[in-house]
RNA sequence: GGGCGCUUAGCUCAGUGGGAGAGCGUCCGCCUUACACGCGGAAGGCCAGAGGUUCGAAUCCUCUAGCGCCCA
């Protein structure tokens, strides 16, 4: 059979992936005569399309689940999509705002208005957003399905999940209630984040923090009693209209007299008093500040320490209300200069100075945070991250690179309060309804008919839903049905590896080992592993504001999708980043193409071949040598696999096929292949195919398609695909250190025969004669059994070896440990090349024999150094004496020529 | 301010106690009947700096410098 001159990926593509959805094989089912082994997707947003992360992420988890399933395990990779509540509500406030969604408006039977203007969410209202929202999700919500398709994601697409459909909204609804019966869900005022745009709270974990270059403001406070005033320094002049106190370092000598007094504080004229609070910091400004508790979070704590009063000024939109007098009505901004103004007229603003400090900013839509003190549901982590820390500590769960651990720690042992509630329409909507009569609140799975405390029917339901992250955190178990007692749950829970980027480990890996542990007693996920975050070449993250994304699907496109997966693959070393360029896709393209044509080369010659036994007996070096390298290369592929280091199993399968099953042992077959003799072609088919076929199925897991591809065109097939043959098993019977020695010699030689003639500028095809001298025996004898490689690899004419060969007139010459090689050419040769050559060569030895006795002469090292390390440096010692002789020898000799 | 990580060939990175590696790029020679997405050959590095531990350090420890990330 012929295969054609170029892999096709795009037709190979789309047609293995429906053959394996056809067969079945993606499907994961409980069955207890195999092991499990289960993963389960970090769920893509439902709106966004496929990017370089996810396309890193999931071909890692493709690898993982491909492996196992072909080393016998019951594999099934749960798929699923995040309703990701504030990113996609923000997304669709933004179309509205631009009137890009009318069609889907239509679609809802909203009725639009007939003008252009821009549409908020208050002009469509709850139920027609929502009814929005899933439109948006019908239209988008496939796409990245279809590209986890392309990717190669060997999924049960019959499992696949949604956070906000049917069965998940039931588990967050069942957990939302358990943990308020249990005391761990509470309602309460808090001094949150609150986004001004979103008009909603955030975590502080979707708050981010950018370093901005501000002023700091030196603002006088006069004293209440007497002269003089006592100046603060603050960022944020506008919060002093809630001021409600000033706070000095108890210990600071300079502020003594004042603590305890009271200041007037200004354009407000509100009394206020000077407290002292060890969390001061005496050096920052004059080391007094203001303290203005319902809008900082630091001041939240100093004030309620001290009973000073809380006075909110801003309402949610970030404008300021009615406790801020004359200033009521005002963008933050606005009012800053106003004030700044007013302080100005009055003398009272000192000075101000440069200042760098850190402001939040809204993960989503990036406004600047507001803290702001409003009434939002809370969960109480403490105790919930309590077993969550021993799990790790007691190594239940692993993480890999283990050095995540200590971030988890340090987050999970200063856990705090986890606000879930958002003002925002799209998501779970809180199970609590509230009672108009008795302000009583209702929990409850379904919606109740009446107040649990008086019964009155005058009850309403919360308006709030819930973070995206509290449906993601029950993730694990909710793809299996929870809280329906399926026979999936006990099967395949927990899950044996999660795979994800370390940028979301308290959002999401911390909270579900924590849900996972309360509610199912069990840890969700024996391994966690942190893939690096992808860069660019330069080492910038990917953004399409900066234009240096680059998108998989184009590479698909130009490249086929296994060139992407092999390069993701191969650059995944275990760092914190990970550098992408179009040239290493294009690099690992040409591995591809190298790989098809060993195959095609291998198919050629296969006809005929019988399969009975394989590999069939041999004695041939060059079989014997293949296999036993085969053998070390699955083990060592195993490993890394087992390890997740994907980078060294792909870079050691890379190098096994095409240094040495390419480069070396397809060039050294091709004498049996296309020789006279049926018994040694049979033999050298048999060892060919063996190869190959293992070749296949290491690499299936990283290049699914192209594998899929030229195995269905094997003469011969173990299986019906390679996606359900057995993963190779190292066979300890075909190591052969003899062979593989006699290898590296005759590697040696050849090497050294085509350096002589590339150096001297030898056309390829011209033959020449070669003179090996050497008085080892071996080596006389290994030339001679192996003269046909020196004669198919070396374009030798004939090989003259032996003890007392000589030097032949005009023949440059290499010179080895062990042997000098010698071509005589017709002609000039260029000595004085031969000579510097020769010359760094000897250098080099010098040095190397050198070190090596520095070594053994020491006696501390003959005393201390384990026995094979110091006979390992006596036999270096020897081969470099060996060699320096030679070349001395032959560099007199050349000097004299 | 606290913590973590990185610094090895021109570029991107492997290598974590015993002779400095790969890919790309560069240079030289080849359209050799699987592959020019190729074949053969070559050049290129005080392993950031300083100190220490060790018989022995790119590798372990300490400090310094530069870069990056996370948390407050």
């Amino acid at each position: 059979m012929e295969l054609p001159k170029a892999y096709d990926p795009k037709r190979a593509e789309e047609k293995w992936y429906a053959f394996w959805e056809s067969r079945h094989y993606f499907d994961g089912n409980v069955n207890g005569s195999k092991k499990p082994f289960a993963i389960v997707i970090p769920p893509p947003n439902v709106t966004g399309g496929l990017h370089m992360g996810h396309a890193l992420n999931n071909t890692l988890q493709d690898i993982v689940i491909r492996y196992k399933r072909m080393d016998g395990y019951e594999a099934c990779w749960f798929p699923g999509t995040d309703h990701a509540s504030i990113a996609v509500h923000v997304l669709i406030e933004k179309g509205l705002a631009k009137r890009e969604l009318d069609d889907l408006l239509q679609a809802i039977g909203y009725p639009l208005p007939p003008d252009k203007r821009p549409l908020t969410r208050y002009d469509l209202g709850r139920e027609y957003f929502v009814k929005l929202g899933w439109a948006w999700k019908e239209r988008y919500g496939s796409r990245i399905r279809e590209q986890l398709r392309a990717l190669g994601c060997s999924c049960d697409w019959r499992r696949e999940s949604f956070t906000l459909d049917e069965a998940r909204s039931r588990a967050v609804i069942e957990v939302f209630v358990r943990l308020y019966e249990e005391g761990f869900i509470y309602r309460g005022d808090r001094l949150v984040n609150w986004c001004p745009r979103c008009q909603t709270v955030l975590s502080d974990l979707e708050v981010e923090r950018e370093e901005i270059e501000g002023q700091l403001y030196y603002i006088h406070y006069p004293l209440a009693e007497g002269e003089g005033f006592i100046t603060v320094a603050t960022t944020r002049p506008e919060t002093m209209l809630g001021d409600t106190g000033v706070a000095v370092h108890p210990n600071d000598e300079r502020y003594q007299e004042l603590i305890g007094k009271l200041v007037i504080l200004p354009l407000v004229e509100r009394k206020i008093p000077i407290i002292a609070d060890e969390a001061v910091d005496k050096d920052f400004g004059t080391g007094a500040v203001k303290v203005t508790p319902a809008h900082d979070p630091e001041d939240f704590e100093l004030g309620r320490r001290h009973g000073l009063k809380v006075i909110n000024i801003f309402k949610a939109d970030a404008t300021t209300n009615e406790n801020a007098g004359p200033y009521r009505g005002l963008d933050r901004y606005e009012a800053r200069r106003r004030i700044l103004d007013d302080l100005k007229a009055q003398g009272l603003l000192e000075r101000t100075e440069k200042h760098i400090y850190a402001v939040g900013h809204c993960q989503r839509c990036h406004t600047v945070i507001e803290p702001l003190i409003s009434t939002q549901w809370f969960v109480r982590m403490k105790e919930l991250a309590e077993p969550a820390i021993k799990v790790i500590e007691a190594g239940e769960i692993q993480f890999i690179p283990e050095r995540w651990t200590k971030v988890y720690f340090d987050w999970m042992r200063n856990i705090k309060d986890w606000p879930i509630s958002r003002q925002l329409w799209w998501g779970h909507r809180i199970p609590a309804w509230h009672c108009a009569a008795c302000k009583a609140i209702t929990v409850a799975r379904q919606a109740p008919a009446a107040c649990s405390k008086c019964g009155s029917a005058n009850i309403k339901q919360d308006e709030d839903v819930l973070d995206t992250w509290f449906s993601s955190a029950l993730w694990p178990f909710s793809v299996m049905g929870w809280p329906e007692e399926t026979p999936e749950l006990k099967y395949f829970y927990p899950t044996q590896l999660l795979s994800t980027g370390h940028d979301i480990i308290f959002f999401w890996v911390a909270r579900m080992i924590m849900m996972g542990l309360h509610f199912m007693g069990k840890i969700p996920f024996e391994r966690v592993f942190f893939h690096p975050i992808i860069k660019d070449e330069r080492g910038q993250k990917m953004s399409k504001s900066k234009g240096n994304v680059i998108d998989p699907l184009e590479m698909k496109e130009k490249h086929g999708m296994d060139a992407l997966r092999l390069t993701l693959a191969a650059l995944c070393a275990q760092g914190k980043e990970m550098r992408l360029s179009v040239h290493d896709i294009e690099g690992y393209k040409k591995f591809l193409n190298k790989l098809w044509n060993a195959a095609r080369f291998s198919l050629m010659n296969l006809d005929g071949v019988q399969a009975t036994e394989l590999p069939p007996k041999t004695n041939a070096l060059e079989d014997r040598w293949i296999l036993s390298r085969l053998s070390h290369i699955i083990a060592q592929t195993r490993e890394n696999l087992e390890r997740y280091e994907f980078n060294h199993a792909a870079k050691g399968l890379y190098d096994f096929v095409w240094h040495d099953f390419c480069d070396w042992y397809l060039e050294m077959v091709k004498p049996r292949l296309y020789g006279s003799d049926p018994a040694a072609k049979a033999q050298a088919q048999g060892v060919l195919l063996t190869v190959l076929i293992d070749i296949l199925k290491l690499l299936h897991p990283f290049i699914p398609f192209i594998t899929e591809e030229i195995w269905q065109r094997l003469p011969y097939k173990p299986a019906e695909s390679v996606m359900i043959a057995p993963y190779p098993q190292a066979h300890p019977e075909w190591r052969d250190d003899q062979a593989e020695q006699t290898m590296q010699k005759l590697q040696a030689l050849i090497t050294a025969i085509r350096t002589i003639r590339s150096e001297m500028n030898v056309p390829p095809q011209k033959k020449a004669k070669v003179f090996i001298k050497t008085d080892a025996i071996s080596i006389q004898q290994l030339v001679r059994d192996y003269m046909i490689f020196f004669k198919e690899l070396a374009q030798a004419s004939d090989v003259v070896v032996g003890a007392s060969v000589e030097r032949p007139k005009n023949a440059p010459r290499m010179v080895l440990e062990w042997a000098e090689v010698f071509v005589p050419l017709e002609g000039l040769i260029d000595l004085q090349q031969e000579y510097k050559r020769l010359y760094q060569e000897l250098r080099e030895a010098r040095a190397g024999l050198e070190a090596t006795l520095r070594k053994l002469d020491n006696p501390e090292f003959l005393e201390r150094a384990p026995e094979e390390v110091i006979e390992k440096e006596k036999r270096k010692a020897q081969e470099f004496k060996d060699k320096i002789e030679r070349l001395e020898q032959n560099l007199k000799l050349l000097q004299g020529a």
